[in-house]
DNA sequence: CTGAAAGCGCTTACAG
DNA sequence: CTGAAAGCGCTTACAG
């Protein structure tokens, strides 16, 4: 009663070319060592003649095997997650599985309706990495019986399965390296969001119990730039602040602090020392070279396609949180 | 025949809930004036008791509306790309679209195999965003009936819907520009690739042509990053080469090359100017600013989006290249 | 190894 | 404004 869809022909007028049931076509693609090599060369050759290309969706829905899986970021671009979803879809490409992207963005009004159009395309699993769901959103996905997996993070009630690591721990760790390097004056340039907030908090705290007064804190807006990098330490040096430890929520902002401190000639570190977290590509060859946190978002993206699969295959999967963990990298900054 | 998707409960249970037709309860979801109030009323009461979310698979197949849209680009990390993904994505998703990544990546062998899996799906429409694809694969999209929208680029034979603009004016720009400001001797520190092959092209071309010597080049692998720009700028200075301007082919590598520069104490722009690509948000910020060619990469998005949503609606597309055109903004650098 | 047929969960012309 | 029914293009148990 409709046009058919664009691109192409169908399983039956490839099953009439070849002169075979249009079931013996289905599994050419699907169960080839079904078929006899003489059929399995009759298929491939009416294949062949007319481009055809199975409709996934079909097929999707006759099985109920969307070979669909639905990664929920924040935001592309600037993004600490690029590896994760690099090496998710990497890894599930290779098993014939399509990544959808979910973009929260800035507006989480529309998060409850992103779900429910992500949802509706039935993926077999969705990842969410960087986005604190509204409560409503959460519920959705529990109740949805798709395998979800929570990423770069350890929520303290998962919603299924989980790939990531404590952020508190991170600022326990950079705490305790200040401290061991004899910094006690910090100031805090973060982004918002709970994960900062994490760190932050686990920083301070780490901080203070050590003794050290309470950490000056400024906060920004996520994404963390360059710019806010040198902003922030801008204002808190002219405010009359003497830090010996600037600890900042992304590699970008650290590197704003580097250099926002070379144009007042204050020397890093022995001056100040610079903390910056991602270890992203540039850390290493900045001047000095930035003491930062490494997270293997690879190693993220990897176990969360496993998980994925597992479940896709019937597995049962023991444990269910998955820490990762992370590595201080020490180098000049710091 | 087969366990039922999950994530849930269907049109038909949804129907006998609220006691209508289950056509009634699909007119609910996409023509909902059709109905009278009462008729509303109990529906929505029964889609809520039993928190259902309509399957997209079966409403594409019955329909042949996906509401699909896939775009291609190389990789996620550190690309130029994302404010056109993002724009696309926020257009496309107050229409009611979904937006799948295909990420080509490192695997150009692969690029067929992905580009039937997309095909597969019946995106409404394709994105190309970035990578060029072999000879079989665009001829797979231009064989599909699929709206298929090349960006970041105005290829000399489309293969459908172009929203870009030229690379190589790009380059006569810069060199228009360098000669303008009394340079001559230019090093070229490029990424491979069609499109930084086509901007060099220009560049070295205008600058011959106006008697200037032929520029240096070094290519790197893209993706461009901070390491390269320094890397190349180190070699070719040690290597006796005496530029009065360094052309980079992001404005990560420009920055590289900036603080390689200060690194050796060579004034900029005095001594040596630095150009940029990409305006990304931190080329402002730089000491000296980065002078570089700023793209409007959400219009490009928008665009995309525009021209898909006219297509879908039958609209016939006049102008089926749109060329964006782009801007060198001059800074402290050069 | 292969085919006939039911079914996946929707949409939509048609009829009222 | 609403419903009965055909059809979208596949998959797969069943039978042979």
């Amino acid at each position: 009663m409709r046009a058919p869809l664009p691109a192409g022909s169908t399983l039956d007028a490839v099953a009439r070319a070849a002169e075979v049931s249009s079931a013996t076509v289905s599994r050419f693609f699907n169960t080839p060592k079904m078929l006899s090599p003489r059929t399995t060369q009759r298929v491939r050759e009416a294949v062949e003649r007319l481009g055809y290309v199975p409709n996934l969706l079909a097929g999707g829905l006759a099985s109920s095997r969307t070979r669909l899986v639905t990664a929920v970021i924040p935001e592309i671009s600037r993004s600490l997650f690029a590896s994760t979803i690099q090496a998710l879809t990497d890894t599930l490409a290779a098993k014939g599985y399509s990544v959808m992207l979910g973009l929260t963005g800035a507006h989480e009004e529309h998060a409850e309706r992103e779900i429910l159009s992500i949802i509706g395309r039935r993926p077999e699993g969705i990842i969410l990495t960087g986005p604190t769901l509204p409560p409503e959103a959460r519920r959705r996905l529990k109740g949805s019986d798709i395998t979800i997996i929570e990423t770069w993070d350890l929520p303290a009630e998962p919603i299924d399965l989980v790939v990531g690591f404590s952020h508190e721990a991170v600022g326990r760790a950079i705490a305790a390296h200040a401290l061991a390097t004899g910094r006690r004056r910090a100031f805090v340039a973060s982004a918002t969001g709970v994960r900062a907030l994490a760190r932050r908090y686990g920083f301070a705290k780490a901080m203070m119990e050590r003794g050290a007064p309470e950490p000056t804190v400024a906060t920004f807006e996520s994404p963390t730039t360059y710019r806010h990098g040198r902003a922030a330490v801008a204002a808190h040096l002219e405010g009359g602040g003497k830090p010996d430890i600037i600890v900042c929520s992304s590699d970008w902002s650290a590197h704003g602090a580097l250099d926002e401190l070379r144009r007042r000639g204050i020397r890093v570190p022995e001056e100040i020392a610079v903390i910056g977290f991602g270890d992203l590509d540039f850390a290493s060859d900045l001047e000095p070279s930035l003491t930062t946190v490494t997270i293997d978002g690879n190693v993220i993206g990897q176990k969360a396609a496993d998980f994925l699969l597992r479940r896709t295959q019937g597995q049962r999967i023991d444990n269910p949180v998955v820490d990762i963990g992370f590595k201080l990298m020490r180098r000049g900054s710091g």
